[in-house]
DNA sequence: ATCACGATCTTT
DNA sequence: AAGATCGTGATG
């Protein structure tokens, strides 16, 4: 994975993640994971983006360059994970929903519950990180550079598998077709619509 | 007060 | 099956 296919807006560069591996060098061991579903945060001009509000000390990740990692967490519990993507000082980023577990998945098992089935080790956002190990001390690591954690090209999906549907759980914006996942896949988590969520205009 | 979550509970 | 609830803490 070079920073060239990275260096482009987050809708773009989405669906083509799907088959990206995302590997994490820790010294308990390694777990390697292969993406099955991403949504794209497109920055200022997205009302869903946290960076629609402009930089703050928490999204600053999100305007730097390609290739790092924008990590923050959720509802208090979760974290949850972004691959920086676009131009440097212009937010955008890609949030990693769900994958497959193809390395290490004893010690994913162990980080999640010893009950969770193979296929939920990282379904849903926050699970695919305490799956990976990825926590707050992760965030603005470059993925490219041979870093903890690794961002690599994997077995490329054949686009007729690959999907487009609303965004999950997000109260403004959602009906973005922003959200790109494998078909009939069952890491891929389920869509559920946000309580709060309003109508909105939008592509 | 809000929230890019997830597990669990209640109601159809 | 679908919808509501709640835990949890950073954020602005």
């Amino acid at each position: 994975m070079n920073v060239g296919n990275l260096a482009h807006p987050a809708e773009e560069v989405a669906p083509k993640l799907l088959g990206a591996v995302l590997t994490h060098e820790a010294p308990e061991g390694a777990v390697s994971i292969t993406i099955t579903e991403t949504e794209a945060y497109s920055g200022t001009a997205d009302p869903a983006s946290h960076a629609y509000r402009g930089r703050t000390p928490r999204n600053a990740v999100m305007f730097g360059p390609a290739g790092r990692l924008y990590v923050y967490r959720s509802h208090g519990l979760h974290w949850c994970a972004n691959i920086v993507t676009g131009t440097d000082g212009i937010a955008s980023a890609v949030l990693v929903r769900a994958g497959r577990v193809v390395e290490g998945e004893d010690l994913a098992r162990k980080r999640r519950g010893e009950k969770v089935e193979t296929p939920r080790l990282a379904r849903g956002p926050g699970n695919f990180c305490q799956a990976l190990g990825i926590t707050a001390e992760h965030n603005g690591t470059d993925l490219l550079t041979g870093a903890s954690v690794v961002l690599s090209e994997g077995e490329p999906v054949p686009a007729e598998l690959i999907r487009a549907g609303p965004r999950v759980g997000v109260s403004r914006a959602h009906d973005w077709q922003h959200r790109f996942y494998l078909a009939d896949d069952p890491t891929v988590s389920a869509y559920r619509l946000s309580p709060r969520a309003k109508p909105s205009a939008g592509a």
